[in-house]
DNA sequence: CACGTCACCTGCGTGC
DNA sequence: TGCACGCAGGTGACGT
């Protein structure tokens, strides 16, 4: 379940807690359990349950679609890519299927303990222990809600490509947070076709994307993003998307049947009549 | 540099 | 019921 809005999503649940579970924030490392080693990209897991001992889990953040958990020494990088997921638990649960990574918890104030488990069906997502997290967050683009991703900066970074516009907005390198779900609701919203050559959009276009980008992705976290299928998070978006999963049913705009088309390998949403291309060869 | 293709994985829904 | 197939919120390594 990862897009930016999903990841900021557990990022706040992690650092606030919630009525069930205490935040992690204070909790140190007993150790961890590697159940599927390909699941850790810098340690073996032996090496990784020792480089994570004893560390104290200090802040909780998100780059991009990663989670940074800030502790003593060292950064803790996950990423979920598909079907990965995280949570807080009780270390009396049982050991279920996907369960890739288990870290146990212990509260130093009154020796509670807890489970922090790495979820993962399809195995993709991946974690990293890291003294240094830029060498793996360096090449990420820019924070789409920061103050430093402005329009103009935005429309300048569009000319200086020459892209189909939904695989561009995808390149976390170009920016960092949308997956195929935001990228086609922002691009609805925008009333740009997803095939738009990322050169030949117009400032005016690009102030209609970049407010799209960020009003569809604040709309993301408000909900606490969006649930679907047996990923599931408690997030509410999905009951609000205007394209992503709508093949065949009306535009909410113009009542056109929105279509659904291959871009970039990746299922695309659009509406033929609201999201026209103009075709310049 | 842009783009296509495959690889990594499992599970679910559909249709025969 | 079984089974093949298409689909899935992502990314990285290739080849052209």
């Amino acid at each position: 379940m990862p897009e930016l809005p999903e990841v900021e999503t557990i990022s706040r649940i992690l650092r606030e807690g919630t009525s069930e579970m205490p935040s992690l924030i204070g909790k140190s490392i007993l150790g961890a359990d590697v159940l599927w080693r390909r699941s850790v990209a810098t340690h073996t897991a032996e090496d990784f349950d020792i480089g994570i001992r004893d560390q104290v889990i200090k802040e909780i953040g998100r780059r991009g679609k990663y989670l940074c958990l800030g502790l003593s020494r060292d950064v803790l990088l996950l990423h979920l890519r598909m079907s990965g997921d995280v949570w807080l638990e009780s270390p009396e649960k049982l050991i279920l299927t996907h369960y890739r990574v288990v870290i146990n918890l212990k509260d130093p104030m009154d020796g509670g303990l807890f489970r922090f488990v790495f979820n993962d069906p399809r195995k993709f997502g991946r974690i990293w222990l890291t003294s240094d997290p830029e060498t793996i967050l360096s090449g990420l683009g820019p924070e789409p809600l920061s103050e430093a991703f402005t329009q103009v900066g935005f429309y300048q970074s569009l000319h200086k490509r020459h892209r189909q516009i939904k695989p561009l907005l995808m390149d976390q390198t170009f920016l960092a947070g949308l997956g195929n779900i935001y990228t086609d609701e922002s691009l609805h919203q925008a009333k740009l076709h997803p095939l738009t050559l990322s050169d030949q959009i117009t400032v005016g276009q690009a102030e209609s994307l970049y407010d799209s980008i960020r009003m569809i992705l604040k709309e993301g976290i408000q909900r606490n993003g969006a649930s679907i299928d047996w990923v599931y998070r408690g997030g509410g978006f999905q009951n609000h998307f205007r394209v992503y999963q709508r093949t065949g049913e009306p535009c909410y705009n113009c009542g056109t049947p929105i279509e659904r088309i291959i871009v970039g390998q990746r299922g695309t949403h659009f509406c033929p009549h609201c999201q026209i291309l103009s075709d310049n060869p």
